[in-house]
DNA sequence: AATTTACTTTATAAAGC
DNA sequence: GCTTTAAAAAGTAAATT
């Protein structure tokens, strides 16, 4: 894999070294958060396109890549959070979202914003809950998409709220805690989210 | 035919400024305990002023950054008053600082809710990520300015220089907005 | 669980690393 | 790029009470 790249490497001396420590972390990273082929293509598409405008210039290598990763993840709408790319790279979550919101700028990049609906199974595969709870929380975060309280708001938050709200009515036994832990948000922030669906959803 | 009247208030001002002569922040640190000045950390003595209720970076050459204040007048009386104390304190200042505005903060509400993620598809040089900031951030050619919107209708407008640029950009905004249908009233 | 404090984003100058 | 300063918006977080 990546061959394409390497072999153009071996003609084009700077530039192309930087290539291949790019992909080789990237190829990295690629198992690290078991991400499919298209995503990874994309990544490197997006690095590319940041080398070609000059945009690695004085930064982090790793970073970089790390960034268009998340860039091709949300482009994909892989849902992968920004905390999961900085645990796969060992780079700041701030760094990573500093270095995405400048690929976004300099790239003229528009990606699509992030559907908390796609967030349940990650979370609920992480908790251990049932299919039946997931598909619950998905038509609550449906309703309540409908009645915009989303806007401004953490989308794994809004999904752990949902998927806590979901567990509740079947019966699940999963606390605050479990699910706020999965989601990588505070149970504080899942509260918040319950008062707000709760007015939305007549709960 | 804006359906509301948007209400504007500056929150902030910077304004750089130079007194075009050395200064020797040590002595300025002996005459005034309150500054701050850690070399190490950064080259600006910190210079805070009660009234009107701002901090002043001074540095050895002469410049200075006023910031905080609510508004370009009060900016360039800020500097006027660290200068007067100055030189009141025994330092020796000989011209007048010439002040200069570098960016103006205003918080601004429509009166009307904003649909965000349809503005995030509509609006262009927008960038709308919630998990990193509640916002929509939108860049503004002209006049050149950052605008961040929010669900509420609030806004905070950036970047611009002159008073009269942070209406043009509201303004500007605000006629988008309901241009393509993406305020809510109620 | 309510408060308080604090951090996320935006722009901007200053001198130096 | 970073360091420091100020201020708002709304969300999230952590430390206290």
């Amino acid at each position: 894999r990546l061959r394409t790249w390497d072999s153009r490497s071996q003609v084009h001396e700077p530039v192309d070294r930087n290539f291949r420590q790019a992909f080789s972390e990237l190829d990295r990273l690629k198992d690290k958060l078991a991400v499919g082929d298209a995503v990874i293509e994309k990544a490197a598409y997006i690095y590319r396109k940041a080398l070609e405008k000059g945009l690695v210039r004085g930064r982090s290598i790793s970073a970089l890549i790390a960034s268009a990763l998340y860039a091709a993840c949300r482009d994909t709408e892989t849902p992968r959070t920004l905390k999961d790319i900085g645990q796969a790279s060992n780079i700041k979550r701030k760094d990573i979202a500093r270095c995405y919101r400048l690929l976004l700028r300099e790239l003229n990049l528009k990606m699509p914003v992030v559907d908390p609906i796609k967030c349940i199974s990650r979370i609920a595969s992480k908790a251990g809950l049932s299919e039946k709870t997931k598909r619950k929380a998905t038509k609550i975060l449906q309703t309540a998409e409908e009645n915009k309280i989303s806007a401004g708001k953490d989308p794994m938050g809004l999904a752990a709220a949902a998927l806590y709200v979901a567990c509740v009515t079947n019966g699940e036994n999963k606390t605050q805690r479990d699910v706020a832990e999965a989601a990588g948000v505070t149970e504080v922030t899942i509260r918040n989210r319950y008062k707000g669906l709760k007015v939305a959803l007549n709960l | 035919m804006p359906q509301t009247k948007p209400i504007v208030s500056v929150e902030n001002v910077v304004a750089s400024a130079s007194v075009d002569q050395k200064m020797d922040l040590n002595e300025i640190t002996r005459t005034f305990p309150d500054v701050e000045y850690h070399p190490d950390q950064f080259p600006g003595l910190v210079f805070r002023l009660k009234s009107p209720k701002t901090a002043t970076l001074i540095f050895t050459s002469g410049k200075m950054v006023c910031t905080g204040s609510k508004s370009e007048e009060m900016a360039r009386k800020a500097v006027k008053t660290v200068v007067q104390k100055l030189r009141k304190g025994g330092i020796k200042v000989k011209k007048d600082a010439v002040v200069e505005i570098q960016n103006i903060v205003a918080s601004i509400n429509l009166g009307g809710k904003i649909h965000l993620e349809q503005a995030a598809r509509t609006l262009p040089r927008s960038m709308y990520e919630p998990e990193q900031f509640p916002g929509l951030i939108h860049r503004m050619l002209d006049p050149k300015t950052v605008i961040l919107l929010f669900s509420s209708g609030k806004l905070v407008c950036t970047g611009a220089k002159k008073e009269p640029d942070v209406y043009r950009s509201v303004n500007n905004l605000h006629a988008l907005l309901e241009e393509k249908d993406l305020m809510i009233y109620d």
